[in-house]
DNA sequence: AAGGCGGGGAC
DNA sequence: GTCCCAGCCTT
């Protein structure tokens, strides 16, 4: 076995993390399901929805036959919503195409919606012994600090490389406990701000640290800056219901309801009278705020249209009405949660 | 090969 | 404020 892995699995027995509510289990539904809410989103937020989605959702063919309404419901607040599309269509096409028993290899699993090839991997491992490289974010940042490797990690030829760097110092055995190893280490110890290096067993071998880099490795991401986008969002109410719309299941927040949207050029009261010109409204501006997304940046203008009838608002597409005090229940973006709960 | 896709934690 | 997180998918 490479000294790498060695020191890894060594350091895991008395150091790793043993009691994360997805361990301690084969079965591939929560291991799955696990990997799926961990993607892109951290250990702490995701613990909190992932009970709440086992509780409703305790096994593979409840969460096939359920309304993907429900998935998306569950799935509010946790971001990157195209997940929640795809755990429902995989649970429906494991059902439907292998029996509703999850695949064995990881290159089956891969070829699932929503599943790629390092969370294939991890799958393969925890649920079913198999032998796979993972390469998650923690693993990009322990390898690129340990072998000092150069360049942006989300590069094509670096991640090239560090796929090679993973296949490579896979061990023979214990796979599992090396894979989860690799993950803890880089999410306590070897953290992107503040690396614990006095703690860590790479410490002796790790080129990073050798060379006064630690903190100069992984590379960052080049930057560019994020444009700023402009919105009005219309909270259309009686006082007892409230107008949402469903958004289109491609781009931003796709599947969710959510408010009607306008051009921010276009003032409310004109807006209102091209989509409801016979229902008279009172319009009140309420606060504003700002939604920082990873790739832009969206500036919010609620208006408030209090109406004495919701029954007839033509113009608007895929609207629904809901009643206020269910509202928390439905799927909605993080940013109209906010809106409603101050309106 | 590059960009779209959320929300929140850490600093 | 910035950066990035148990990444995947589309173009």
């Amino acid at each position: 076995m490479s000294d790498f892995a060695d020191r890894l699995i060594r350091w895991h027995r008395h150091h790793g993390r043993h009691d994360l509510p997805w361990q301690n289990t084969t079965d591939p539904y929560r291991i799955w399901l696990s990997e799926i809410m961990l993607q892109q989103t951290q250990v702490d937020t995701v613990i909190p929805y992932y009970a709440r989605f086992l509780a409703r959702f305790p096994d593979l063919a409840t969460l096939a036959a359920a309304p993907v309404d429900e998935v998306m419901a569950l799935w509010s607040g946790l971001g990157y919503y195209a997940r929640a599309r795809n755990l429902h269509a995989c649970a429906r096409t494991v059902m439907t195409e292998h029996g509703g028993q999850f695949p064995a290899r990881a290159e089956a699993i891969a070829a699932l919606p929503g599943i790629g090839r390092s969370t294939a991997a991890a799958i393969a491992t925890f649920a079913f012994g198999q032998r796979a490289a993972i390469l998650d974010g923690n693993v990009k940042r322990v390898l690129c600090r340990a072998f000092g490797v150069d360049g942006f990690p989300g590069s094509v030829a670096v991640e090239r490389r560090l796929w090679a760097l993973a296949d490579a110092l896979l061990p023979a055995t214990d796979v599992p406990v090396y894979i989860q190893a690799q993950m803890d280490l880089g999410a306590t110890v070897c953290t992107r701000g503040k690396p614990r290096c006095p703690d860590c067993p790479m410490q002796p071998i790790c080129v990073a640290h050798a060379t006064g880099r630690t903190t100069e490795l992984p590379e960052a991401r080049p930057r560019k800056r994020p444009p700023v986008r402009t919105t009005h969002m219309a909270v259309i109410t009686d006082g007892m219901h409230l107008l949402l719309v469903q958004r289109p299941p491609k781009g931003i927040w796709g599947g969710l309801l959510s408010l009607p949207e306008f051009d921010r050029d276009t003032p409310p009261d004109a807006w209102w009278r091209a989509v409801a010109a016979d229902v008279p409204a009172q319009v009140t501006p309420l606060d504003g705020l700002r939604h920082t997304f990873t790739h832009y940046v969206l500036d919010i203008a609620p208006v408030r249209f209090t109406v004495d009838t919701l029954d007839a608002i033509p113009a608007i597409e895929a609207a629904r009405v809901c009643a206020l005090d269910a509202v928390d229940e439905l799927g909605l973006p993080a940013p109209v949660r906010r809106i409603l709960a101050s309106a």
